[in-house]
DNA sequence: AAGTTGACTATTT
DNA sequence: AAAATAGCCAACT
């Protein structure tokens, strides 16, 4: 139907990513890399998103919500589900989601998964 | 057709 | 730590 499809390989990403586990809108840029993305891009694409989509699983970098800063009721809605769904937040920050526990990483079956993050 | 905006991010003040 | 800057690129005016 519409142009706006050319967001269709950016939810079927999302799609397949597992309750409890988050990712970064870098990240789904990145790994949609077949396509030119810019994480603005998958925001934007999330904002459009189908309801079948879990757009509550895609935060920002570093685990924060950057939705919060246009609207901080839709934020509170976004923490709350993936805290129903077992993503656990820092206790000492507002609201930053504990990446080293929870970003999924897609097929690191790998020996060490390395989790660098820094702050 | 040209300028503005934004569910981002990394860098710099 | 928080705010401003600079890239980013499709969608919208």
């Amino acid at each position: 139907m519409e142009e706006r499809d050319i967001y269709e390989p950016v939810y079927a990403f999302v799609r397949t990513v597992p309750s409890g586990k988050v990712v970064t809108y870098g990240q789904v840029a990145d790994m949609v890399s077949g396509v030119s993305l810019t994480a603005r891009q998958v925001g934007a694409a999330m904002f459009v998103a189908p309801k079948d989509v879990p757009w509550q699983r895609v935060v920002g970098a570093g685990g924060h919500l950057p939705i919060g800063k246009r609207s901080p009721e839709m934020k509170m809605l976004q923490r709350r589900l993936l805290e129903q769904e077992g993503v656990v937040f820092l206790p000492d920050a507002e609201d930053r989601v504990d990446m080293a526990r929870c970003q999924w990483l897609p097929d690191a079956s790998g020996p060490a998964q390395g989790s660098l993050f820094e702050e």
